[in-house]
DNA sequence: AAACAGGCCTAAA
DNA sequence: TTTAGGCCTGTT
């Protein structure tokens, strides 16, 4: 087994970069806390560990950290993005949000765990996520721990919806083998989604089976780096219907509408979880 | 125990 | 173009 130096880096200010808000926000399913507040998952192949300590994030990992750096999207100034015109409601959400990042995932992991995503809950994605990853991702070892990562498309591709039965994804199976074989074969090619305009990667994507309005909205903002993405499901309609004018339309909002969206969703999740406490 | 959960597909108006 | 019902599965 081959060992790999593990380093440790600061890589954010805490005010930069909160990681339990970035975490939290249901824009990744791979990333898991433990008792002290320490978080560890994979992205890009990679395991890392993250804990916040005197107002600055560091991260344990054995790959470089301009990737990570890359990953928590933080070479922007979030401040600077986060000057809506959305009214009193969505500054309200921005100062209780801010610390979110938009995660700048792998392309097909979005694609894939979006569309595992439709019609579960949170819990169950993760559970989804987790077992498509132990049954057919690479085995890592960190820090004596086993991880592993995100299966390639081509792993995936070959597969039957019985070879994914242990998942438990139900209609979704063959959802998943359809966009993995779409995506060898070229029908599809996720990275030059990313060099396209918002409206194109969407309309590309929205051309795979079991991806629509919602999905796609999901897979061009946390895959592909277009922040124009808007997801609108239950919480963002409701907090639309509630708190913005009948007439609203997201494109208001310019070209960084997706994160507003994330601060949107966070703040009326939050504010629903603990009023009910 | 029936309804619902971070949708989508198909058929029918 | 919009609407209703069904869909795997797990929870409440």
């Amino acid at each position: 087994m081959e060992e790999k130096i593990i380093n440790t880096y600061r890589l954010a200010s805490a005010e930069e970069l909160d990681i339990v808000k970035t975490f939290e926000c249901g824009q990744c399913f791979r990333w898991n806390c433990d008792e002290n507040g320490v978080y560890s998952g994979v992205a890009m192949g990679k395991a890392a560990k993250l804990w916040t300590e005197g107002g600055e994030v560091y991260i344990s990992t054995d790959a470089a950290l301009d990737m990570w750096l890359d990953y928590f999207d933080l070479k922007r100034d979030y401040r600077e993005m986060s000057h809506f015109d959305g009214g009193e409601y969505l500054d309200r959400c921005v100062e209780y949000g801010m610390g979110i990042r938009i995660l700048n995932q792998e392309p097909w992991e979005a694609l894939c765990s979006f569309i595992i995503s439709q019609c579960n809950n949170i819990t169950r994605i993760k559970g989804i996520v987790e077992k498509l990853c132990s049954l057919y991702g690479e085995k890592l070892d960190f820090a004596g721990e086993t991880y592993y990562s995100f299966p390639q498309p081509v792993t995936l591709a070959f597969l039957t919806a019985e070879d994914l039965a242990p998942l438990r994804s139900g209609y979704r199976a063959p959802y998943i083998i359809k966009a993995a074989q779409a995506i060898v074969s070229g029908e599809i090619d996720l990275q030059a989604l990313i060099d396209c305009s918002y409206s194109e990667a969407k309309k590309a994507l929205l051309s795979l089976t079991g991806v629509g309005e919602k999905v796609a909205n999901c897979v061009v903002l946390f895959g592909l780096r277009h922040m124009e993405g808007f997801p609108v499901d239950v919480w963002i309609k409701r907090a639309l219907k509630e708190h913005f004018p009948p007439d609203f339309k997201p494109e208001s909002l310019g070209k960084y509408a997706g994160l507003a969206q994330q601060y949107i969703f966070y703040y009326a999740r939050e504010s629903k979880t603990n009023a009910t406490v």
